[in-house]
DNA sequence: TTGAAAGCGCTAACAA
DNA sequence: TTGTTAGCGCTTTCAA
């Protein structure tokens, strides 16, 4: 309810002594403006301060300089490295775009407002399918992020975590390693099943199966690759190396295996996920496959502009290929 | 560029057999209309999948259901518990109030699209200073959230860090400890500045002085945690207890302490600043002191829509007083 | 190079 | 209870 009125278009057109149209041409840097008008105008613009109104801009346009951004709003997804590398990603491009950022963190239930963005950006599909669904009839541009999605024609730019997973495996084996175990991310989600699947590939490659006891289900948290942990030590033959399929279970394992006087790398490889900053400045520091989340947000972010502008056409779709990155948590076991 | 012709109030109109304006009733909820032609509308606008345009609405109600929330972005920002709980807090609540949240990450010196929000909470005042008084100039009503103004009549909501420095020492010193360090966060926060000047009034109170050697300037990184740590070590007559200024940096003291075998709370005792949920799933569980910044996000939206809608007067100003809370990292000194 | 005028899709007096 | 109509602040033909 900005109540007071606020100066428009017709203010500083009066103050320049021009039309409303003539203003409008320098605000939208149309070059038929002559010098002299062009500098009148904007002397009224910087004397009165004038702003022009967003609201009545994309209304007469007829488009939309806002792009929304939707996150899956399930407990905890802010405090993962992840979630906050893709925010990162489009907050900086949105700023420089000089887009609107118009942010919904749902559950996936609830509408969205479509009506006021042009385009929407959705990190990861978990239980939004129906959101996106709808957004795309209603005939806004969506662009997936970190999703590869097969059963639907839409713009998405993903990681494909099967070659991660695959990557982290095969590392370990050329080190030497037969007793290999992952810890899984969240098996709801596309990267945790694909890392999995990447994972178990390779080794069933190499030694023909992977067994249930060196396959600990965890979900992301520390919490749970704390308890995967304890389960895998205590096993008769424990594993020489272990794939957490994040680096902040990573993380955990290694504090857990700290506590445990276990030293790494001489007594257990451990290799994570991400290359979340974070796992640079333990003790050891972390071997871990990375993965351009900021770059994916970003270049989401700049397609999804480009598709509204009618600068590019759909579907956009694009996978990256995460990669190898040694430090410090692993190398050749000692034992057998 | 929304081409395709969207459906609008006229088409709804058109179809149920009234006029635009009974169709803008029914979506207003305007008590005055007949329910027979309630229900033709509704059945038109299902049947037409019709929603509104929000800028449309926005541009002839004159106000905005939307508000700005700016954050400053300064590197590592996002990686802070702080920042993360923050926007936690204005998401929910945006969801709740069904206001569309408009982000901006800014260094300060870019300019705000005020025109598209109806008001703007600023996290923290860092750089931005001339963003907020702007704002306020254009007539948008503007709320600071974890500041203290004492020198802007602006809207704010804050926290007394000066108490909450205080209960850190007073702790400390009630268990019975003489040789107490701070490890500072970024002094060029009000809250680095404040924790600090509140565990010094406390010291002072008790033993006169706050040696130099006793207080270690970081910044909330961990980096700067880590270091601050090893100085305070290798000092002749270590501490016999740190206050970190927040539990991120409180969790890196922890582990460069356990890396040196040091005991905690045996032979050094930790307390944080946050309440952080990862501070509890170390070895140890961290004392600290507790800061409301969910809730604290939450009332600055809930606030400021009021004021937008004056239904709530400025200048709005409230104070939380953050608390002790007790857990396994401080005990009473063994060394003096 | 400029300006008049017709919208953009909706809300809100006002009159009926 | 309903509809007519005048805007909201700007962009964009079109004609000059």
């Amino acid at each position: 309810m900005n109540k007071k009125r606020r100066v428009g278009i017709e203010d500083v057109a009066k103050r320049a002594g021009v039309s409303i149209t003539t203003v409008s041409r320098v605000i939208n840097h149309v070059p038929t403006v002559s010098p002299r008008n062009q500098a009148k105008v904007e002397e009224a613009i910087a004397a009165l301060n004038y702003e022009p109104d967003a609201n009545a801009q994309r209304l007469a346009r007829g488009l939309n300089n806002a792009i929304g951004f939707v996150m899956p709003g399930y407990p905890g997804i802010f405090y993962s490295f992840y979630a906050v590398e893709l925010i990162r990603g489009v907050g900086h491009a949105c700023e420089t775009l000089r887009l609107d950022l118009v942010f919904h963190i749902t559950n996936g239930f609830n509408d969205l407002n479509t009506s006021s963005v042009g385009g929407i950006v959705f990190a990861d599909i978990i239980e939004n399918r129906r959101q996106i669904e709808a957004a795309s009839a209603a005939g806004i541009p969506c662009m997936v992020i970190n999703n590869i999605v097969s059963d639907m024609m839409i713009n998405y730019i993903g990681i494909d975590n099967v070659a991660g997973g695959r990557t982290a495996a095969d590392y370990l084996i050329q080190l030497g390693h037969k007793r290999i175990a992952i810890i899984t991310g969240n098996l709801q989600t596309q990267s945790g099943q694909h890392r999995l699947e990447g994972f178990r590939g390779r080794i069933l490659d190499s030694f023909g199966e992977l067994s249930d006891e060196m396959c600990q289900e965890g979900d992301y948290s520390r919490r749970s690759a704390r308890i995967a942990t304890e389960k895998l030590l205590e096993l008769p033959n424990p594993p020489t190396a272990i794939f957490a399929s994040s680096d902040d279970m990573a993380l955990e394992v290694l504090a857990v295996l700290n506590e445990r006087g276990i030293k790494v790398p001489d007594d257990m490889s451990v290799i994570g996920f991400d290359d979340n900053p974070d796992s640079l400045y333990g003790q050891v520091s972390l071997t871990t496959i990375h993965q351009p989340l900021f770059q994916m947000a970003e270049e989401a972010v700049r397609m999804l502009n480009a598709i509204v502008l009618q600068k590019e056409k759909q579907p956009f779709q694009k996978v990256l290929i995460p990669e190898l990155v040694v430090r410090d948590s692993c190398a050749a076991p000692k034992r057998i």
